[in-house]
RNA sequence: GGCCGAGUGGCGCAACUGGUUAGCGUACAAGACUGUCGAUCUUGAGGUUGCGGGUUCGAGCCCCGUCUCGGUCGCCA
């Protein structure tokens, strides 16, 4: 080894032993007749003393440069009380020079790598390498690690396998757009990378292997997102003879497990569980921040005949009419915050947002205020349970424009009012997703999660209803399916399968999937469920979510060594970029003018 | 594809309703200094304000176009 100790692990009882370092120069202090370097590596920080009991060392010393790497020779010295750095680990010691050898020399760096450093994302990308030198980016490569390591200790001590499923794989039309690679050997076909290893994972239970995981990396083709890679990694499971209670059993102890690990974060041992429908009711949204409380109300029924038309003909032409209260926030908004409000959900198609505040005196304030008979406000006050000094807002559309905006509004207060503690970390089990959602666009049912998710068992009966029907009551069958959500942020998604090959017919039918298709699609995977297939479940916790929340980001990039911009292109490596004509050639495709 | 925000020395930012030579911090270079620890002090170098056009006596700022980056909606079974 080049280095005896790392920059980190000096102290007190070390003094008077000789120890080499090895490290990068963070900072170099030059006082003429003694100058102190700050030497660091991914351990810390070690000062090394140079002064005039060694000139010809000093003398070489004053040239280096920061982000130089270093060999440092010397004596652990015991600090003096008065010298100690209380805010470094090392604080208590010093090198004392005895030789440096110059290992590397560095141009002069394009952004600072210590602790206050501030840079842009872009510059941050494109020298990386740079970028994670600084202490933040090692802690959010150490969490990583931690948690994932923890997560592959709990699967292990659980007789969970990990087995590796193919990146190239068959392309599935369905679903987000794969990435394709041409085949050389097979001019005009492609493979897929996979979008997860769902299919695998099915047939590794028809296998008999019973308890699968794997921290895979997944591919999508869309657009990005700050919670959004083209590459990303799940930590993806599957399990025979199960049911959801045996998933949340393991994915809980998995969650309490990383937290741990990761940050030294106690999380509650047991998640609340909500079914879907409960969420959106209460919520507007199927991944509710469940750290404040704020829940919606719906109003409808009492606006049906009121005096403001806003609301009487959307609650009257099958609309909804639904709200939330501010709680004592009466003289904290004006009517211009208010009205601002609306800038920040009219992307979800909210054409307007209502509010009436309850003066302290029990009055009612607010455009609307007019159009209302004071026993209808005090219903609804009523029904919403807001008080005096609270602030009603109101949206009126058709549910799922009401929903949206309103649980985006809901998390916009949450943040404006800090109701939401950043140091807490609330799971909450979403479960009772519908099976079917009704495409206005293709004109009939499509699945919600995927086509294997199994229906609830108390929904079967509905299952052979009209499915050309956009009333029909497959609309109202629920799946076994289930999301793990964190703090407002889906952390999972996850389902029983079907094993059923009736069942599963039967959901090709109502998606419309011909039995000559679904040979054609997943053939290989119809025919696997045919020889045996235990009944199991399974989810896929994201891991750069789940690695961003634990550090306090909403950035994933943040949590991944080498991410690509929004852009999906990788600022440091330059891809994607063109490739040799002869590579082409090989497999056949022809050029396309790069632009 | 739509909407919103941002492009100013290497990096991070400022510059009022359009008005002198575009500032500040940091990094960089040289010098001073024997105890600093985000060292300090002195001096210095470093800019076609993303690009193109326009309005104006005058544009970093206003207008049009364009490019880039970020956020978001669509999209992501």
């Amino acid at each position: 080894m080049i280095r005896t100790k790392t920059c980190g692990e000096l102290r007190k009882a070390d003094a008077g032993s000789e120890v080499v370092l090895a490290g990068w120069v963070q900072n170099r202090r030059d006082h003429g007749g003694v100058m102190f370097i700050d030497l660091r590596d991914r351990y810390g920080l070690t000062q090394i003393k140079f002064d005039l009991d060694k000139p010809e060392v000093l003398e070489l010393g004053q040239h280096v440069r920061n982000e130089w790497v270093l060999k440092v020779t010397g004596k652990v010295l015991a600090r003096p009380d008065d010298m100690i750095n209380p805010k470094m680990d090392t604080g208590e010691i010093e090198l004392d020079i005895v030789s440096f050898e110059v290992l590397s020399e560095s141009e002069v760096i394009p952004f600072d790598t210590d602790e206050y450093s501030n840079a842009g994302e872009e510059i941050r990308m494109r020298y990386r390498y740079v970028d994670m030198r600084r202490p933040q980016m090692q802690k959010n490569l150490r969490v990583r690690h931690k948690a994932i390591n923890a997560i592959r200790r709990v699967m292990d001590s659980k007789d969970f396998l990990e087995i590796e499923t193919p990146i190239l794989g068959k392309s599935t039309p369905e679903g987000a757009r794969d990435y394709l690679v041409p085949s050389r050997v097979h001019h005009g076909m492609y493979y897929a990378l996979p979008q997860s290893p769902q299919i695998f994972k099915q047939i590794l239970m028809v296998g008999g292997c019973d308890r699968y995981y794997q921290i895979a990396r997944c591919f999508r083709d869309e657009d990005l997102r700050a919670d959004r890679q083209p590459e990303f990694t799940q930590f993806d499971l599957e399990m025979s003879f199960a049911e959801p209670d045996d998933i949340f059993e393991i994915i809980e102890e998995c969650m309490v497990a990383a937290f741990k690990d990761g940050i030294g974060v106690e999380v509650e041992a047991k998640f609340e569980r909500m079914p879907y429908s409960e969420a959106i009711r209460d919520y507007g949204c199927d991944k509710p921040d469940l750290r404040f409380g704020m829940k919606l109300s719906e109003i409808t029924d009492l606006v049906t005949d009121c005096g403001f038309g806003v609301f009487a003909n959307v609650a009257k032409s099958g609309g909804m009419v639904k709200g939330l209260v501010a709680k004592g926030c009466q003289d904290k908004y004006s009517r211009k915050d208010l009205d601002g409000l609306h800038s920040h959900i009219k992307a979800y198609g909210a054409k307007g947002l209502a509010w009436i505040k309850i003066l302290e005196d029990g009055t009612y304030n607010g455009a609307p205020v007019k159009f209302f008979e004071t026993s209808e406000l005090d219903a609804i006050a009523e029904r919403m349970g807001a008080e005096n000094g609270d602030v009603m807002m109101f949206m009126a559309d058709k549910a799922s424009v009401v929903n949206n905006s309103l649980a985006a509004l809901r998390n916009k207060w949450g943040e404006l009012e800090k109701l939401a503690d950043k140091s807490v970390f609330k799971f909450v089990w979403i479960t009772e997703f519908p099976l079917f959602e009704w495409s206005e666009d293709n004109n009939r049912f499509e699945s919600s999660h995927h086509p294997f998710t199994m229906i609830h068992p108390e929904d079967e009966d509905k299952l052979y209803d009209d499915f050309n029907s956009k009333d029909s009551a497959l609309g109202d069958i629920r799946s076994t399916s289930y999301d793990l959500v964190l703090n407002g942020v889906e952390l999972a998604s996850g389902s029983v399968r079907i094993h059923d090959s009736k069942i599963q017919n039967r959901i090709f039918e109502i998606l419309g999937i011909s039995s000559e298709e679904a040979e054609e699609r997943f053939g290989f995977f119809v025919e696997a469920l045919k020889y045996g297939t235990p009944p199991h479940a399974g989810i896929a916790p994201g891991v750069d979510r789940m690695v961003a929340m634990m550090l306090g980001y909403d950035n994933i990039r943040e949590v991944i060594a080498f991410p690509k911009n929004q852009k999906a292109m990788d600022l440091m490596t330059g891809a994607p970029a063109g490739v040799d004509k002869k590579q082409l050639d090989d497999l056949a495709i022809k050029n396309v003018e790069i632009q």
